[in-house]
This record gives structure tokens, sequence and C-alpha cells, in this order.
DNA sequence: GAAAAACACGAACGATCGTACTATATTGCG
DNA sequence: CGCAATATAGTACGATCGTTCGTGTTTTTC
């Protein structure tokens, strides 16, 4: 089926080494993942864990290029491919979230998690971390320009303002649902998210809307 | 001044330990909060530092404790005891977040990153931290809801839908601020503020407006 | 199938972790 | 002052950390 490219049985075993270790790293933490417990869970020795990566760091950034990878494929693709321009794929985005928020049964989002650990720790981690994160918003930003562009939300609308405003519902509803377990938090993060897409809606009667 | 109450030699110490333990889970995160490196700082041996808790659980839950107090003191008291009930103690609690996170210099809200850490790690210091941020966003939510008892907000406004979002704005300014360093972040921030409470505020010409 | 390359293991390293125990200073009280 | 209580230091412990190294074993390549 998929390209029958001859993949190595190193590349295998380090693929399910750092899918393993994303998911010990959603529970603890990417600084609280270490070689010894990772080894443990795929059933191989530390030395032989080790040996795919070469540092603990390097391991570090792995596990979170494939968190950012996981998000990605389950947010934003679906959104950008099947979805159409502008407001219906804005939504589209969010709601995607919403799936991918309250299906994660163990940990929370790792990504965000890295951001809370990261946020003020120099080094690679946090630099690649940056670059993922801008990307996200970026890609978010790009959804609100397209709407406006179409017409679905007013001319004057600041794409930068309407990202960062349902950015701030997606983090808040992570938020209370892992700390609070409130069920509420879901239904008021679409009562906020629609609020802001209201205010920025073109004014009655300009063309059809969204 | 305060009360003169005679503070015991160890006491004294006590609190400079979790003073300097503050500063350093503030880089570190509470979970990379070590008792070796927080005996370094303060100049004691670690067995001198570990005789004041116990255990480094017990530490944790002193800095956390401190923690909350700090946020208490630095946004929520001056708030709640200086400015006068309704809108303007609402908009005051949000100001003193807005100099509380740009204010820290060196490592974000240590209870935010607590968040993050323990948000799926049970036991006593995520308990306690649950309690923690329910009180802080109850009180919150008491503020709102005296600017709508007052009339400064509609009469069928949510208390904590409007806590929720003026919530979810101060999770995304210090995600913002920490992260991208960004200097909009906090213009963004007053704008979603303001929009938010634009939304809720009576209808034209219904009693004084705050 | 043989030679070369990649992979995995086991043992050991120095460091650091939290904690326990003992002894010595230092403090507070009568 | 003197005695009891407290506070701090020192040492040592078992565990675990990331990492290195040498040695087999498996996989790939020719």
């Amino acid at each position: 089926m998929s390209k029958p490219r001859t993949i190595s049985k190193g590349q295998q075993t380090r693929e399910a080494i750092v899918s393993q270790a994303y998911d010990l790293a959603r529970r603890d933490g990417l600084e609280g993942l270490t070689i010894g417990a990772l080894a443990d869970r795929v059933g191989m020795s530390k030395s032989g864990v080790f040996a795919h990566f070469g540092s603990r760091e390097d391991l570090q950034l792995a596990v979170l290029e494939y968190a950012t990878t996981h998000v990605t494929n389950s947010v934003f693709l679906p959104a950008f491919k099947t979805v159409a321009r502008g407001l219906p794929r804005l939504r589209a985005l969010v709601e995607g979230w919403y799936g991918f928020v309250t299906s994660l049964e163990r940990g929370g989002c790792l990504v965000l998690a890295a951001v809370g650990e990261y946020d003020d720790k120099p080094g690679p981690i946090r630099d690649q971390l940056v670059v993922y994160q801008r990307q996200m918003r970026g890609q978010m930003e790009r959804a609100v320009a397209m709407a406006i562009e179409i017409g679905h939300l007013r001319a004057a609308s600041d794409p930068k303002q309407i990202a960062f405003e349902v950015y701030a519902m997606l983090l808040a509803l992570h938020h209370d649902l892992r700390l609070f377990s409130d069920p509420l938090a879901l239904q008021r993060t679409r009562t906020a998210v629609d609020a802001v897409i209201d205010r920025f809606l073109p004014a009655e009667g300009a063309g059809d809307p969204g």
C-alpha cells in the first residue's frame, strides 16, 4: 500500500521507541522522561534505547517533533484538506482541537506541557518549541486571514487578534478539562469562540455570510 | 508595626528557604526543585534544609503555598481591598495580573507552571493545586458576580462564563509573553478582555454604567 | 553464503537524587 | 548561668540518572 520503501530495522524500532516515549512524556513531561523508564516500557536495555539517539536531549527533540506532528495530523491537516476555506475551516479547526484534547485519555497535550516546562529554559528544546508553536499559531492566523479575504469576516479584522483570542480559549479549555475535569468547559469554550467570531462578522446585509 | 510576635530562628530560616526555593522553582519547575541545589543557594547543608520539611513533597507544598500567597497578595488583595466593587474592581484584577506577569523577570508564574506539571500527576500536590486554583477562579467569579449585582453587567450574565473567558486571556497573555516575548501580547489581551466585558454590558440607557 | 554494517546488550562509570542517622552548635527558657 | 530544645552539619545509604565501552548478535549488502 503506502510506499513500500524498505524501512530498516533500526528506523522501525526507533519509531516504536519514540511512540512509547511520547506516551510516557505525556504523563511525566518532557523533562520527566527518563531513558531507564522508557527502556523498561519498550522491553529493551537502557543502552539499546540510548544508542538510537546519542543523547537524552536528542530523544526529547524527537519526541517533541512526534508530538507536534500528532497535533498537526489530528487538528490542522483535516481542517485544511477537507473543509472549505473561510469560516467553515476555522470552525473545523477549533472543533478538531476539541476532539483532540478530549480524546487524550491520559496526559494532556505534550506541546502545551512543554511550553510550561521550557518557556524559561534556554536551549535547543525551547528553540524548537518556539518554532513549532509559531507554526501552529501561523496556521491559525492563515485560516483567519482566508476567512477575511473571502468576506466571511470583516475586512478590517486583525487576523493575529482573532487567532490570539481563539487560541486563548483552547488554552483555557485544556486547563479546565485537565485540572478541574469540568464537564462544562467545552460548552463554555464553544460559547466563547462563537462570541469572538460574531464580533468580527461583516455588517449585516453585506455579502453572503459563512 | 506588624505583629511583633517573636519568630523563632527556625521559622525565620524556614521562610528564607521557602523564598529561595520559590525563585528556584520558578526557573526549574516544582518538579525540578532539588534539595541539593536549594541548599547551595541558601548556603546550608542538604540535611539542614531537609530537616525543616521532612520530605521533598512537603517542601514542594510549602513552595506552592508561598507562590499562591504571592499571587493573592499581588493581584487579588489590592483589587479587593482598594478598588470599588463592580467593573472597576474586575478591571483592577486583570490589570493586577498584567503587572504581576510582566514583572516576573525570570521564570513565569509558578502556579501556572505547576498546573502543567501536575494536571495529570495524582497526589497531594495536585490536590492542593486544584484547591488553590479553584479559590482563585472563585474569587474572579465573585468579582464578576458583584458587577452583575451592582448592575455594571447584565443581570442575565453567567459569572462563570465571564470568568472563564477573562481567565483564558490571562493564560494566553502569560503564554505569549513567556514563549514568544511578544510585546503586542499585552495590547491584544486588553482588547480581548474589553471585548468580553462589552459583550455583557447592560443594554444602553439602563442605569448608570461603570 | 560471506563480509560488512548496524543493532542490541550488559556492565560499569561518576554524579546526583531523597532520606536516615549521629553528633555538634546554637537558641530559648527558667 | 545552665539546661533542655531546637537547628544545623556531616556522613553514608541505596537508587537512579545519563553516558561510555566492549562484546556479541542480527540485519543488510554484495
